[in-house]
DNA sequence: GAATATAGGACTGGTAGGGTCGGATATTAT
DNA sequence: ATAATATCCGACCCTACCAGTCCTATATTC
């Protein structure tokens, strides 16, 4: 269907509420999950990939929680999607995965042709940063 | 994930299999099943779609089949798209479903940003011809 | 050491996508 | 006529994946 996950966009969200204040500022995964009704389990592990991720930076225990780790306009929106849902935003398996992806790949005629619209996409998400998404 | 559906690729083999024949040229779905290696059930109900959709045009009984109704030149991916799975290549459900399809739609922050990578991906696959892909 | 934050593994449940089956209808050839 | 071959179309299964939950461990502050 070629939609966002909602992961991606619960992480979207919480990454322009961060963007938005000053830079530093700490911001919890509750104080998140509130704001925007986010259901508050699922929104604290997309947080924890994000700073596996190097996206945020995290603090832990008692005024602990998340900053940016980086500028909101360095912040592909391409790279926070390959963070969370483990890919790149792909449109079709065999570019990630490969022969053994796709049975059809050896005599698949639409595998080239669709390289072309997987490099504009490419570009159109990578030229999106989190700056812009405020 | 982003991906393109299997259905919407076997259309696209399909599409590009009769467009690189002489106009007016008919071909079966066994045909094309056999040539492709594809399942032949799903490609007969995805050719049954594309007929209902004006892509192509259908001839029942002995020595029918099915023919391109458009120029490959005019015929649109994103149409494919539509017709096989029903709906454009949406970014996020609201823009399709509206305001009841996600209960974030009031206070969702990153509904309009993302209009503008939308509309970016509107022009991609509305530019994308089947002429292309062959 | 109590309170509160992240870290992370395990698990559940719903749904949509890919694929299959069976039968109806239309057309042509013998 | 009747057999053969094609599209048509509804119903069904099945599996993978995604969103969401639960529970416990660990770090930090006060
Ligand atoms: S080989 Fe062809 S059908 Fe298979 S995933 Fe790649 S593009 Fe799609
Ligand atoms: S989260 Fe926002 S952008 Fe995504 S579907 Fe809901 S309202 Fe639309």
């Amino acid at each position: 269907m070629l939609q966002l996950s909602k992961k991606v966009e619960y992480g979207l969200i919480a990454l322009r509420h961060m963007a938005m204040k000053p830079s530093g500022n700490v911001v919890t995964t509750k104080e998140l999950a509130n704001e925007y009704d986010l259901p508050y389990e699922l929104l604290a592990k997309i947080m924890q990939k994000l700073a596996r991720g190097g996206v945020v930076r995290s603090l832990q225990g008692v005024k602990g929680g998340y900053t940016l780790a980086q500028r909101p306009s360095d912040l592909k929106v391409a790279l926070v999607i390959r963070i969370i849902d483990d890919s790149k935003p792909m449109v079709a398996e065999c570019y990630t995965e490969g022969p053994e992806g796709c049975y059809l790949f050896y005599n698949c005629t639409i595998r080239r042709p669709l390289g072309k619209l997987q490099r504009n996409l490419n570009v159109l998400f990578d030229q999106m940063t989190v700056q812009e998404i405020i």
